[in-house]
DNA sequence: ATAATATTAGAGATCCCTCTCTATATTGTT
DNA sequence: AACAATATAGAGAGGGATCTCTAATATTAT
């Protein structure tokens, strides 16, 4: 019923984290990322009402993908010191893994142009914080920690402590070191106990 | 013997610094800049080669300021673990006092376009590099620090994991809270104990 | 075959930014 | 008063990016 597609969605997408990831936000222009696949420019905006949606969904779709084992890893554990390290290796593991991705996620949704987001993108980026935010409740209280700075705390162990690991590296241009995962362990440790 | 100035170096920059504070790096145009100061886009040219050097300047100027402080505060004591709690505190206190500097210090060279400094630029960059790196080397060798990982873990402790500390907030659109420079310093204490 | 439909394809208007160029203004010196 | 030096002032060419619009094309259901 209808004619098959040669540029589908997450092509252009993956075209996109390979431009940010070279240049950063302000590389992904609806121009670059036609020539980086090939098509005219009208195929990519065939696919996205324009250069805001494109960015909201190359990010948002990068964040997904992260999450979705740094959930698994925090609750894949019954001990919340247990759960706090595997997220923290997770963090760096995926990075590994996805170094374009995880360079995206070394900005923020800002740079992405977050402010002129359309409601649809920016409700999955409210509910992916919120989502975080209660996770990170969730092991503060099991940790005992009250206080706002205490819960603070165990937020920088798990996500914002890995994610400058990894950022020091991939900033300077390097590949990750083998000791990462290890080291990103130790510290976050370090700062549960 | 000469027209005064109007618009000096700083005040330009002082500008640059505000709408890279607003919309990052991108939001940093020559006419964006001379409309922030009100200034005809010829007096940007008359000081400034061109963006990729306006660009250049922004960022030495901020890391430079940054760097004073913060090499003061390492070196200022004789205990290496009571430097390294000074130096963290500082990264937190003078991101406090300059925040719209310290939303310059959560990107990275790269995002100023490093790639097309010229050499005096770039060499003023990696001559504040090799010094921070220097600084660290000394400080690890003062704790006992010997393998890469032990190192790596002194240079998160005194500057990345304050700085994602600053970073969670500034990008959060919020101030710091009271408890920032506390929670940096004793998060530093547990990684270098 | 034919109709319906999703998609490719790309030309071109419009806008903004960079950078150049020329003219003009202000000051100290002679 | 003329001049040299330094700045401001702003017009405009050139380039690249966004986005719109129309036409062509491939595929499937009937």
């Amino acid at each position: 019923m209808a004619r098959p597609p040669r540029f589908d969605l997450d092509q252009l997408l993956d075209a996109a984290v390979r431009l940010a990831a070279a240049s950063g936000p302000a590389g992904v222009t609806m121009s670059a990322v036609a020539k980086e696949v090939g098509a005219p420019s009208g195929s990519v905006y065939h696919r996205f009402a324009g250069r805001t949606v494109l960015l909201a969904e190359v990010w948002l779709r990068t964040v997904e993908h992260f999450q979705e084992g740094w959930f698994a890893a925090l609750e894949g554990e019954g001990d919340p010191r247990r759960a706090g390290r595997a997220a923290a290796r997770h963090v760096v593991a995926w990075s590994r893994a996805h170094p374009e991705e995880a360079a995206l996620l070394l900005y923020g949704a800002q740079d992405f142009g977050r402010a002129e987001w359309p409601d649809e993108q920016a409700g999955r980026a409210d509910r992916g914080r919120r989502r975080v935010r209660d996770a990170v409740a969730r092991l503060a209280a099991a940790l005992g920690a009250a206080d706002p700075a205490a819960r603070e705390r165990v937020s920088v162990a798990v996500i914002d402590l890995p994610l400058s690991l990894v950022r020091r590296h991939l900033r300077a241009g390097e590949a990750l070191p083998g000791h990462a995962e290890g080291l990103a362990e130790e510290c976050t440790a370090a700062l549960l106990a």
